[in-house]
DNA sequence: GTGGGCATGAGAACCATTCTCACACATCGG
DNA sequence: CCGATGTGTGAGAATGGTTCTCATGCCCAC
């Protein structure tokens, strides 16, 4: 039964809780891991299940809506993004996030893969630092 | 007591524990988990406790002998690496490593940097990949 | 409006990593 | 060589993020 179609659609359903985690993931400017996140929906009224979060969050990366960074401790991390490839600028303090899209880093990560025979290729690159207004409060 | 050296050496002892989970990094090509070399030590007889093997690789990577990588499940691997900076050129399926140190993309990630008035800048950079000798033998 | 089935949520389960603490032993002054 | 000293070890408990379970809720196509 169901349709037979070429790729199954998953039949993504729209729910007070998927709403509530992306129309705050808009408002943030920065990645936000998913503890925080279902703590500042419940701080806000909008309580949502932590594992509802987490479903949540998960279908929004398949989507293509969210990416994702793990932090040096394992916690990963999300933020609503642009839909074309790019990589990111961290602030270590107050996290603000700038998306970078330059053409020749990836040219590099291509080609580097292919002196070596990798084929497949695929990259991870971000850049952390500090901000001008942290870096000018910073004392 | 002690010496009034300028930066406190932590006296690192030799233990055969400490010399076992480095000889066997040593030996590895590619990144290995905290619980693979657990498990190999107990396989090769030189027994070693878990969480003496988790002390173990934080010593060595304060010391500068190791590089660890976070996997997509969170998980953390390490690598016996030169102390030079450099990236990675990694195969998805047997984990071969390749170091990779190129002075554009470094020059790339300050400038980068810079234009978004960050300092303090880090960043991190891996490429993953299929091996030729995976992909041969992929079918 | 109704029914089927995905979505939800509280809590248990999972699992990598860290902590606890009693005991072992590498190191070193004597 | 020997014994004191304090770091290193290890089994198991604790931690904490993430996922799973399953009974119940409710979105949405029909
Ligand atoms: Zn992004
Ligand atoms: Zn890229
Ligand atoms: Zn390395
Ligand atoms: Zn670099």
């Amino acid at each position: 039964m169901s349709s037979p179609e070429t790729t199954e659609a998953p039949a993504r359903r729209q729910t007070r809780q998927r709403t509530a985690v992306l129309a705050l993931l808009e408002q943030q400017d920065g990645f936000r891991s998913a503890q925080d996140l279902h703590a500042l929906l419940r701080d806000r009224g909008d309580a949502v299940g932590l594992a509802t979060v987490y479903r949540a969050l998960q279908a929004l990366v398949d989507d293509g809506l969210l990416d994702v960074l793990r932090g040096d401790d394992g916690e990963a991390s999300y933020r609503r993004c642009s839909p074309v490839h790019h990589h990111h600028l961290v602030c270590r303090s107050c996290g603000t996030t700038v998306e970078v899209a330059d053409a020749p880093v990836e040219r590099w990560a291509a080609r580097v893969a292919a002196e070596h025979g990798f084929t497949d290729v695929s990259h991870q690159v971000e850049v952390f630092g500090t901000c001008a207004a942290c870096h000018a409060a910073q004392r």
